[in-house]
RNA sequence: GCAUCUGUAGCUUAAUUGGAUAGAGCACCUGACUACGGAUCAGGAGGUUAGGGGUUCGACUCCCUUCAGAUGCACCA
């Protein structure tokens, strides 16, 4: 039982006794008691007011005294305003850091028998990953570690839409204009070289339709009428009809993306346990319409159409499936979210897909509930804002995107270029050295990406290189290697101390206090699916712990109880960062 | 037009979900034990939380409204 549970458990008590009124738990408001003020825990009054007919100090108080006499653990109290402010013992702070924090396991909850699937990254395979899918891909992952420290059973999968016009338009490019080249050939990554010939395509097409204007057709006869996007049109017929020769292109194209991806994956460091295709699923949901049909959900228009009335939900009509019986995009979403759930049978599912697909989704799952599926109760579209560059949108048609391996790239090789020019990496060899520049190139880059609540929009300017300083990742990596450095050089192993006498320095019970609240921010952090939480829980602790380095000597301590006391403390942050910073996906040095 | 999301210091952002004097970082200025690792630390300056109204003991947070931006409103995916 923490801290916070008992003394909630004791004002419920208290306000009992002291005004005969029975108050919820949940409506007692337990936090952190401000720096500037005396004590750890704090308790607003404000609500109790009311039932004690006096002053928030003169409640405040009476509260207080009770907590004193009631409750060991609290040792002093002061009353401002409606706040009372509470003193905890420091003895309950040391037990909480050699019992918990230094545990292995801290951090980490058991099994809750639950399962999660998390989908997430879902590209199409025209064209290599740029930065808007790192996001995706960042927090696909970071939200599956963060789940499964949860006690989540966490099932990662990848929908890779590999069908449709987009891909024949770079096939058909190939066809006109490749000349058999291929990623050997060119060595060109497969991801790129298709992603070349789609922005080919567009080109061609963009001047197909140029010269159709100027021959006296209107732009959008023009878009209809170029030659290119109707072979492309044909080419998709073709392939739904099981073309040998077209299948065979897409098969050999797929695969060059398919390679490619692989190793922007591998970089980034997410994977899957599972890959769903379109080409498998896209013809899915039929089923689910019947069931619909049959249960009155849906109703079928004159012409054949099948549809659904949302708009006692304040949504409109829906188009289910068309008139000629083929499926729409909702269609095969609804048979794709069947399939999952009778692969897994699991108890929650999330989406991570942007936010201009939020309808979509609203109606997705109310669909889903309104066919009576049980588990559509578990569905979650976890909702990202887009990432914009300072020239706008990124279009990858017209070729303005960052594209993620050459990101990555930039970014391991500034983390080169500033490692060196500060010297540090002396005695280190050169696949240390190599394994280091990637660790911080990723590491501020991830957390760049990571710290800003998902469903905010990000603005990246690609000139602006990110920081290595300040709110970063690489100075959270660097707190890390100061405090293993330390630790070596006191050739600290995983002692823990046990005398501690009473008497705890003002940072020391704060980095405890921070310390012990770690797993409040894992929860918090699942309940709302937001690895900002931890982003920015683990960067206050840095910060925390280098104000303590600063100005409280460990090695130099003269009493070495309190020499092996603040190494304890260290060790207890350097462990509490390296899982933070884990369920980001990030890794930290030893030495950097 | 309708709907959803966003708007916090010059820039990037936080605020324990309605609590105390709105916290940080970057950039700018000033400093730091003769560096237990200076990718650090301390201090300064910088805010009408887009504007206005309302609810509340208490509002960045909830409600209404205006403004700005983004996205969605396909028998595309």
């Amino acid at each position: 039982m923490t801290i916070e549970n008992t003394i909630v458990e004791h004002v419920k008590n208290a306000v009992q006794s002291l005004y005969q009124t029975e108050v919820a738990a949940d409506s007692i408001v337990i936090q952190e008691t401000r720096k500037e003020f005396e004590g750890q825990v704090t308790v607003v009054i404000f609500p109790f007011t009311r039932l004690s007919k006096t002053s928030p100090e003169q409640t405040g108080t009476r509260i207080g005294e009770y907590l004193m006499q009631h409750v060991a653990e609290v040792t002093g109290f002061n009353v401002i305003k409606g706040f009372l402010n509470l003193s905890v013992s420091d003895q309950h702070w040391v037990d909480q850091l050699l019992g918990n924090v230094l545990n292995e396991s801290y951090g980490q909850f058991p099994s809750n028998g639950q399962k999660v699937m998390v989908e997430y990254s879902s590209p199409n395979t025209n064209k290599p990953l740029h930065l808007g899918h790192v996001r995706n891909n960042l927090l696909g992952y970071s939200v599956s570690e963060i789940l499964s420290a949860n006690g989540y059973d966490v099932i990662k999968v990848n929908l890779v839409n590999d069908r449709g016009i987009h891909i024949c338009k770079s096939m058909l490019a190939w066809q006109l204009f490749g000349n058999g080249e291929t990623p050997e050939s060119s060595g060109l990554k497969g991801d790129h070289l298709v992603g070349k010939y789609y922005v080919i395509f567009d080109k061609e097409y963009k001047k197909q339709i140029e010269e159709l204007v100027s021959s006296g057709q209107t732009e959008e006869e023009a878009k209809k009428n170029a030659p290119v996007i109707k072979q492309a049109q044909e080419m998709l017929l073709k392939w739904e009809a099981g073309d040998q020769e077209v299948l065979k292109l897409w098969q050999m194209m797929n695969g060059w993306v398919y390679a490619g991806f692989d190793i922007t994956y591998k970089r980034l460091g997410v994977d899957f346990a599972k890959y769903y295709y379109e080409s498998d699923t896209y013809l899915l949901g039929k089923d689910t319409i019947q069931e619909g049909l049959d249960m009155g959900v849906f109703f079928r228009k004159d012409d054949g159409s099948v549809w659904i009335d949302l708009t006692e939900d304040g949504l409109d009509q829906k188009l289910v499936l068309r008139a000629d019986g083929t499926s729409v995009y909702i269609t095969q979403d609804l048979g794709t979210a069947q399939l999952k759930y009778d692969d897994y049978k699991m108890d929650k599912s999330i989406y991570v897909v942007g936010n201009e697909q939020d309808y979509h989704f609203k109606v997705l799952f109310l669909i889903l509930q309104k066919l009576g599926k049980s588990w559509a109760e578990g569905l979650y579209h976890l909702s990202y804002g887009m990432v914009d560059l300072p020239s706008g949108k990124m279009k990858s048609r017209e070729g303005t995107v960052v594209d993620a391996d050459e990101l990555m790239d930039d970014m391991i090789r500034t983390a080169k270029e500033r490692t060196e020019e500060l010297g540090k990496v002396d005695g280190f060899s050169e696949s240390e050295k190599a394994n280091l520049y990637d660790m911080i190139g990723l590491g501020a880059l991830k957390f760049f990406l990571l710290k800003v609540e998902p469903k905010k929009r990000l603005l990246f300017d690609p000139n602006e290189s990110i920081d290595f300083q300040g709110h970063t990742g690489p100075f959270i990596q660097y707190t890390h290697a100061r405090i293993r450095s330390v630790l070596a050089k006191a050739g600290y192993s995983t002692k823990l101390t046990s005398n501690y006498q009473e008497g705890l320095t003002v940072l020391e019970r704060e980095l405890i206090v921070t310390l012990a609240k770690y797993p409040d921010v894992i929860d918090a952090a699942a309940r709302e699916y937001s690895p900002a939480m931890i982003a920015n829980y683990i960067y206050e602790l840095s910060k925390l712990y280098n104000k303590f380095y600063h100005e409280e000597s460990i090695l130099k301590a003269e009493d070495p109880d309190v020499r092996n006391f603040r190494l304890d403390l260290s060790l207890a942050s350097s462990s509490v960062i390296s899982k933070g910073m884990k369920l980001l996906g990030i890794r930290v040095p030893e030495r950097m």
